[in-house]
DNA sequence: TCAAAAGTGTTCTATCTACACCCATGT
DNA sequence: ACATGGGTGTAGATAGAACACTTTTGA
């Protein structure tokens, strides 16, 4: 029997546009060469399996220190030889996010709720990330990985309202969030548009934390 | 480099004596030949991980058709060489386990809170274990897992508090798990001993449901 | 002065917590 | 008759859901 490959594969979420969306690549190497599919890469040993999925994460967003977790690990999705894909997922923010664009097919975003056909089972990689993603929303502040040093109320919930889909009550997302402790006014304020300025926040801590 | 190692190793909880327990078996390689460890194996490709896990579940307790979950990956747990070791944790009932004894060192049923100094950091794992299994009582029926197909609403309190590590109030419990729809009555009673007779229930799935 | 988003409280409902007495059985 | 565990209800506290008007700003 041939040894198993191992490798890992990262779901990158990031809300562009006000909704949650996925980075994608085209695969370069057969099979299914050509095809949207989940960044990723063999892994060698070298350093551990969460440092090569940092790794990853910067060859293709430029940006470190992000939200990084594992999700799960899948035997033989790639059905012509033993493998194991080691899963995780990471929440990146816009702002700091520099894609690859020389290549011939650059990585793109794409909404979660409008996927293309994925090499392999990343579909379902990337369905499993996201009911993660919902779950651990109620009871920690994952958040922070998405959104910048501070940010408005209104920024806050309609991130919310994207990875949860659906909407939410403004005066109640404000009590909740408010008096669950995970995020504090800074008390600047953000002035946009003809409209009362909006109260900035910040995250009381941007290390993972449990209700 | 050479190729990375994949291993199962499975954390193998019953109740026992009224409390939770774990599998353990002494190691019969080395590294660490002889210390109290997680029973594991290499994973050759020839199955998915979660039946090479199942493999092993059967190989050390003789029972099949129990809870079992994929809990998470480490790397270089050994870190002679590139490995990858794949936890899984399982739910078994005592009454349906028969463990080997012929050998020199038989496997044997640790407390989880009285736990020897593992090889690797096989503690870590166990610990990692019990708080998923503890946070997953609150909104799933895993403990069907543990126990047999009827039992007094008495035994499943009781499973209840070996895991939480808590006493619950027995009025609360009784309305909490009837009203969750997880269990129902069979009509039967337990006679056993000098006092009223217990009423059996069953648990009215037993494939993993979320509340 | 108007449009656009921010800010703010109260009521109702459902859920959780605390708590004490009677019941059925075997010895 | 007594010891042992099984079975039951209520009141108070807490948390979540529904819901509409006033404020501040830029144009």
């Amino acid at each position: 029997m041939t040894p198993p490959v191992v490798a890992t594969i990262v779901v990158i979420f990031a809300m562009i546009d006000g909704s949650l969306q996925v980075l994608l690549v085209h695969r370069s190497a057969e099979p299914e060469r050509g095809r949207w599919a989940l960044p990723g890469g063999r892994w060698d040993g070298s350093m551990t399996l969460e440092e090569a999925a940092g790794r990853k994460l910067v060859e293709e967003t430029g940006a470190s220190d992000l939200y990084l977790e594992q999700l799960f690990t899948a035997s033989n999705l790639d059905a012509t030889q033993p493998s194991v894909a080691v899963a995780y997922f990471a929440l990146v923010e816009q702002r700091r996010v520099r894609l690859r664009s020389s290549e011939e097919w650059p990585p793109a975003w794409h909404r979660v709720d409008a996927l293309p056909a994925l090499a392999f089972r990343n579909n379902e990689v990337i369905a499993q990330a996201v009911t993660r993603v919902r779950a651990k929303l109620e009871y920690t502040n994952l958040a922070y990985g998405l959104l910048p040093e501070r940010f408005t109320l209104r920024q806050l919930q309609t991130t919310y309202e994207a990875i949860l889909g659906e909407r939410l009550d403004r005066r109640n997302f404000r009590k909740r969030m408010l008096s669950s402790g995970l995020i504090a006014p800074t008390g600047e304020l953000e002035r946009a548009g003809a409209h009362r300025p909006a109260s900035l926040y910040r995250f009381t801590s941007r290390e993972p934390v449990f209700l």
